[in-house]
DNA sequence: TCAATATCTGAGCATACGCTCAGATATTTG
DNA sequence: CAAATATCTGAGCGTATGCTCAGATATTGA
């Protein structure tokens, strides 16, 4: 993951913009503008979307969520486990049965949000 | 890009949780869940990031923007490309530079809301 | 016109990632 | 205990992606 294999990058020539100190608050440092592209990674692919999706009023167990997405509940697990990383997911087990259920009601709203933006 | 070779999708068993319509309005079709995933797969990386950072607040032009973070232009304009892509940011040219500034508002707003909700 | 600057672009490389497949673990049931 | 079920996990494959590098394009100025 890490490609930090210090970078040449050239001295720049044009005079007028380059102010000391970059405006609007800290530039984002690099070790926050990783954790924040981490985060907007774990919602950047669809079938953990449909996850969220799916568990937006309800919990559900994974060959339930595996059934509606018609996938395979191996695909479906090795999704959660990438949610739960991102704690935007916690779980319940049931016998055999693992319900799963969203953790971040942020996360919630930004899925709403965005999906709204998109709707037009 | 499409990764649809038509997956075998096992039926399931576990006959309690199956209600033929899922909950919470419409389950995210496939098509919505891959647009919402590229979406957010512009916000997954850090250069990209910190690139809107420095854009927050005012516009720069691409050797201004490779100088403060310490990169090439090239991966600047590579990275600048994609947002133009994702219709995030405008430009303006202005004899031999080109100036970039923020065009959506909402992702502004995405922005400053993941950030702060990662700063905790 | 020629040199310098600013930006863009395609090819190629190294890495990251999502899925499938096979198998492991755990729990219920006969 | 043995069979079935529900979930998890690691390895491996194919693809996507971000960077570097070399070079193209465009604009300015001597």
């Amino acid at each position: 993951m890490p490609r930090a294999p210090a970078r040449p990058a050239r001295e720049p020539v044009c005079e007028e913009h380059h102010p000391a100190s970059p405006p609007g608050g800290p530039p984002l440092s690099v070790a926050e503008a990783q954790r924040m592209g981490e985060f907007f990674a774990v919602l950047a692919d669809p079938t953990r979307l449909r996850l969220i999706a799916l568990l937006e009023k309800e919990e559900h167990c994974v060959c339930d969520l595996a059934a509606h997405l018609a996938t395979t509940e191996s695909a479906v697990s090795h999704q959660l486990r990438a949610l739960r990383a991102a704690r935007l997911v916690t779980y319940r087990k049931e016998g055999r049965q693992v319900f799963y259920q969203l953790h971040d009601h942020h996360v919630l709203g930004l899925y709403r949000n965005v999906r709204e933006h998109l709707a037009e």
